[in-house]
DNA sequence: CCACTGACGAGTG
DNA sequence: GCACTCGCCAGTG
C-alpha cells in the first residue's frame, strides 16, 4: 500500500477533522483534501486501513446517506453502523442516516 | 499498454 | 426510489 506524500496522507487529514457524533460523505471528504471529484479515491485510501487504524472511517459514509460498507455486503458494515450509534447517530433499518441531522458542516449552523 | 474492479458522485429516465 | 451511464483515480493481472 502507498506511503506518505500521496494523496491518501491527505485523505486521512481530513478524516481525522470529522468530530464525534457527525458524519460526512465521501465526496466531502475529497474537497477538504484538495481532491474534488476523487470520492472515489477517499473509499479506495480507507478500504487500505486495517483494523487497528484510529481514524474514525466508520464516520465516513456516501452522499445518500447510506453506510457504503453494507451496501458492498462488507461484514464490517455491522460495525460501522455500532459505532455510530454509540456516537449518537441514528442509523435507519436500511442502514441510512439523516445527512440534515447529522451531517458535518465546516460553518456551525445556528438555528 | 489494456481490461477490470472498487467503502463514490452527479445526472437522466 | 431504482437502474443505468459517464467521469475520476489507483491497484492488479
Amino acid at each position: 500500500m502507498p506511503e506518505a506524500s500521496s494523496s491518501y496522507e491527505r485523505i486521512y487529514r481530513a478524516v481525522r477533522k470529522v468530530p464525534r457524533g457527525r458524519v460526512t460523505t465521501y465526496g466531502a471528504i475529497a474537497r477538504m483534501a484538495g481532491l474534488p471529484r476523487q470520492a472515489r479515491l477517499v473509499g479506495y485510501a480507507l478500504s487500505a486501513l486495517h483494523n487497528g487504524s484510529t481514524l474514525p472511517w466508520h464516520r465516513i459514509i456516501n452522499a445518500q446517506g447510506r453506510l457504503s460498507l453494507e451496501r458492498a455486503g462488507r461484514a464490517s458494515g455491522l460495525t460501522q453502523r455500532i459505532r455510530l450509534e454509540r456516537e449518537g447517530v441514528k442509523v435507519d433499518a436500511a442502514g441510512k442516516v439523516s445527512l440534515a441531522r447529522f451531517g458535518w458542516r465546516v460553518k456551525s449552523n445556528r438555528a
